[in-house]
DNA sequence: GTATCATATAAACATAGGTTTATATGATAT
DNA sequence: ATATCATATAAACCTATGTTTATATGATAC
């Protein structure tokens, strides 16, 4: 009953659907989801765990980056990951896959003064 | 995106997985699920207008009662309910059903003063 | 070493959601 | 009609959860 509705509650939140949504995509470090969602680095931290601790997705930790992707402890949370994917609509997601875009080729300001050894994305 | 919150929200409580499970044995009143909860009416009442928020129970006026049972709107739901059906270890719910069951059956001091034209349950 | 960067964590604060208390509604019984 | 019953609803209250702000941690760069 606990594990269930700590599933639960983790996916009551719009802000952690979209994360597993953008996270669809592949692995993603914490600034990457802060530069997509457009929110503060504490806040996407915050959600993060509670998607973490309610066994829908994994971490891992690289020099001075963590990346975070989808990986269900179980069926049930597998289909539950399926099901929110598959129901998002993709318009819904324009905004933030654009932003997403953006930062990972370095467009915008910060890309154009230092494209070289630019290291405030990971990878 | 909202449809999908609304569902995820109304499961992540756990008085509202109670109540699926109790309803798991067919419709109910409420006031036979404020006996088995051993809770105040109006919160039950507010529950069961959250699962029903959500297309998860409907409900059906009779006389003086309403009876809600188990009736999801579309496949994505009625998943989601079997889920928490199956996955309610059933001790937990010993004591609700024992005093569902109590209830039914007029046991307690209230049955054995009227036992007829007792019009506490419905039906 | 110091500086800087990415992320985590903690405390103060704000908001959403659940609970209680009181009352309204709409039905049956007398 | 009045009384009573089952349920719904609203307001005040309380608690849980999310957000901001500030700081800590642990890593790389210099």
């Amino acid at each position: 009953m606990e594990d269930l509705l700590v599933v639960f509650k983790a996916l009551a939140e719009e802000t952690r659907l979209r994360i597993i949504k953008l996270l669809e995509g592949g692995e993603l470090c914490v600034c990457d989801l802060v530069a997509a969602l457009d929110m503060s680095q504490p806040k996407i931290s915050f959600h993060l765990n509670a998607l973490k601790e309610a066994g829908l997705i994994k971490d891992r930790k690289q020099g001075k980056w963590t990346h975070y992707r989808i990986e269900a402890d179980d069926m049930f949370r597998r289909m539950l990951v399926l099901s929110v994917t598959e129901k998002i609509d993709t318009k819904f997601m324009a905004g933030d896959l654009s932003r997403l875009n953006d930062f990972i080729h370095g467009k915008g300001t910060r890309g154009k003064v230092v494209p070289l050894n630019d290291k405030k994305r990971c990878c």
